[in-house]
DNA sequence: TCGAATATGTCGTATATACGATAAATGACT
DNA sequence: AGTCATTTATCGTATATACGACATATTCGA
């Protein structure tokens, strides 16, 4: 289907949009993006961006859709399962997009934002779980969970926090690998 | 005369080349880098690369003779005049090719970097004392002299130093401000 | 020493992108 | 309200770049 372009001029452009718009939303809000700053900061033409993306809702979604599945795919999902590092990998993602996520949420396109990355990071866990599965039913909910969770932790840093990410992720590592309560009475 | 390209699609690959190259030259030694490295860090194809340079050694000169004058003619050449800051990030800026200046000189390339870096030097001080200029041929030999001497420090200091490059250079900033010797019998 | 791989340059053709013009939408200021 | 400036979005044409093929060098291990 929608044919993937491999043409190295279209992959090396696309790329430079993307990066540029990273690169912009460290500072500014999105809403106050234009496409003009993209351009200018990707070094291409106006036209191009329209050649790649509809408008700059379209690249958004592109980009948060994309650089989990890139930035982790590569390192994290190909041969890892579920663990410390992998969360705090994706904690630190999400946190780095704190431009968008920060701003107040008068314009109605933080929630499209964050239904993005919870999409991304459910598809994430869901496939690392299934690699110590027992039941995919379970896997679902978990993953769900898990995406909801990480997410909402990350809103929460962004709110309340002086720590660094890695640090506030860190401290409830144990409550994941290790559960939320002990079991009243377990044999040994 | 030659042909300012001013086109966006050359610059911004001129620029990825340039880019490339000087990534690859803080790990790999100029002699080993090959056109394919270069045009497969920049995603340019490498048929592009001989469209813009000759071959690596042209790229090479045009690299060193530009990237002194653009990242130093911005924020230093424009209204500054000599003093303590500029050298010391221009002593930083040739310590940031050790790549290319640390490898062994047998194949004779080193003096040609080691030519082009100390005429972009030499053109620089040139320009920056006439600002307050005490005479032309005076400013002239002034500047072959803190080229070649700063050129030397840096060449030292890669053989021996464990100094921050930064710290190195500052320990003789005092004889560049107030001279390397005493006046014997000054008055007053 | 000899092949086999890898690197260098060059060329013709196809295509993604630049450029400039345009009209319409949006926003800021009086 | 209206004007001025900026942004959005689309178009036709010109051009820089991708691609693949090619002939030479160069490197390197058997």
């Amino acid at each position: 289907m929608t044919e993937v372009k491999k043409d190295l001029r279209y992959i090396r452009t696309r790329k430079s949009i993307m990066d540029a718009f990273m690169k912009i939303s460290e500072k500014k809000d999105f809403k106050d993006i234009t496409v003009k700053d993209i351009t200018t900061e990707a070094m291409i033409n106006r036209a191009t961006f329209y050649y790649h993306f509809v408008d700059k809702y379209d690249l958004l979604e592109k980009v948060l859709s994309e650089v989990f599945l890139i930035n982790l795919n590569d390192e994290i999902i190909k041969d890892y399962v579920l663990n410390e590092e992998v969360i705090v990998n994706l904690f630190l993602a999400i946190t780095s997009f704190n431009s968008s996520l920060s701003s107040r949420c008068h314009n109605g396109y933080e929630e499209t934002i964050a239904r993005i990355i919870k999409e991304q990071l459910e598809i994430i866990f869901y496939k690392m779980l299934q690699r110590q599965s027992e039941g995919e039913e379970r896997d679902r909910i978990a993953s769900v969970m898990l995406s909801w969770g990480i997410y909402g932790a990350a809103i929460a840093w962004n709110k309340n926090s002086e720590l660094p990410p890695e640090e506030y992720i860190k401290l409830v590592i144990p409550h994941l690998s290790s559960g939320f309560y002990k079991e009243p009475n377990k044999k040994d």
